[in-house]
DNA sequence: CGTTTTATTGACTAAATTCAACGACAGTGG
DNA sequence: CCACTGTCGTTGAATTTAGTCAATAAAACG
């Protein structure tokens, strides 16, 4: 957890196909802009639900989860951040995060400091856009999640998960042919999906057994996206091509 | 659904105390940058799942909802839109629309040119901010939504709901001494708590013969609010103060 | 090699869905 | 004014899905 790192220009996100690359002097910009980065393990938090952090993130290496806590324990993941993902929007505007982040896997994160925050709107309209194309991507996530804990029946929601971070595996180049090497455990699976453990267990079972998945507890691929989407009732429309910060 | 109507210097949410007001010149600036306005009744749909609407929308007046339908005829409610939302934030960045939203009763909605959406980020840097701050709420409001559906039973559901109607109608000031008019069957219930029409049937039934809800074809008040959101396990951190645009 | 975490299984219970009616009510047209 | 139609709400019974309890097996870890 240290400062400093490799300036923007080394940025490992330049390689990143799916992400609009921003131009020499916006780089410089947001060289100088930045704080530095940061290094967490697996399963160390980055934030804390009800706090007011001092700094905002973006994803360089690794992936994270979003859980919201009930006072009774129960607990729902809400989204699993991958590389080039923004965290704290709400922080940002000064409220209260209303949900933790922790690393799933090592990661770093670029850091920024909050109060820093309404300088880049205001001088970089393109940053401040590009911005809010993320967070509107992320409500568009989370809506599919209502979906599935909504509409779907247990199969149907694990398939529609395997697919979904399969797909953010591959779109952000961590999970080479197709295999998104991730350890999850089935207990965050069930938080996930708003299922019980055992119940998670047997539908995963079942999933196998139909050739559905292929999902261990550090590996996860779908061998027929196609077929999953089709199982999962996913429509096509993902929207993909994703822009820098 | 047609343009002119009066300007912003008479905007209907100018009495709004839940609102930041802007200042004179930016007030000026939007009535400008503003196409008009456009009326819709009840059970009319603003825009449709799939499409690249013309217009983004703010809500001047009335309530409408968001839902997303699968192929075989589910239907998931994402959210519920008050006066003040913004509607169309996918379709500013050019996206296909992932829902459909439809009013609930009539409403007025204020319309803005598409494609003039980077001209607001580029020169009013307080909006493109309120934006954000907008995003990142709703963003706040459907994890809320999505804790329900993963983590609380059906009744714990439903309170959670009447208290998120009801806080939002007294938020933007349409639920004179809490009670807010507003038609909402039980299959639309049904559809937004992701639970069958018979089950949301008893439920709303228990969770009367309670006394935990008041809440009818047409009105909904929560007699006691502490005790409704100590009973759906709703932490008290609800943050209010909401922007301009 | 023991210890902890994670996965798996069976038996039982509770929650929610489905199917199938029926009732209440508002609007419509004769 | 009254039958007709459509929407919305309500009820009972049977079924399915998912949760709970309790125990054991299998990996992963130091």
């Amino acid at each position: 957890m240290l400062n400093g790192g490799q300036p923007c220009l080394a940025c490992p996100l330049a390689d990143c196909e799916a992400l609009h690359q921003p131009p020499a002097d916006v780089r410089q910009w947001i060289a100088a802009f930045r704080h530095g980065e940061m290094r967490f393990t697996r399963g160390e938090q980055v934030f804390a639900q009800g706090t007011r952090p001092t700094f905002l993130y973006t994803v360089l290496s690794g992936v994270l989860m979003r859980t919201r806590l009930l006072e009774d324990g129960r607990r729902q993941i809400i989204n699993f951040m991958f590389p080039g993902d923004f965290l704290g929007l709400q922080a940002a505007l000064d409220a209260e995060m209303s949900h933790t982040v922790e690393a799933l896997t090592n990661a770093t994160l670029c850091t920024f400091v909050r109060e820093k925050f309404f300088d880049l709107v205001a001088q970089q309209p393109r940053l401040s856009f590009d911005l809010t194309w993320l967070a509107a991507h992320e409500e568009a996530a989370l809506e599919e999640h209502l979906v599935s804990l909504g509409q779907r029946n247990a199969r149907e929601r694990m398939a529609a998960l395997a697919v979904f971070l399969v797909q953010r595996g591959i779109d952000t180049g961590i999970a080479p042919g197709g295999v998104l090497t991730l350890t999850i455990t089935q207990g965050q699976i069930a938080d996930m999906l708003g299922l019980s453990l055992v119940h998670t267990n047997r539908t995963l079972q079942t999933l196998r057994r139909m050739g559905l998945v292929d999902w261990t507890l550090s590996t996860i691929s779908v061998p027929d996206i196609a077929a999953a989407k089709a199982y999962a009732k996913i429509d096509g429309s993902t929207f993909s091509s994703r822009p820098y910060i």
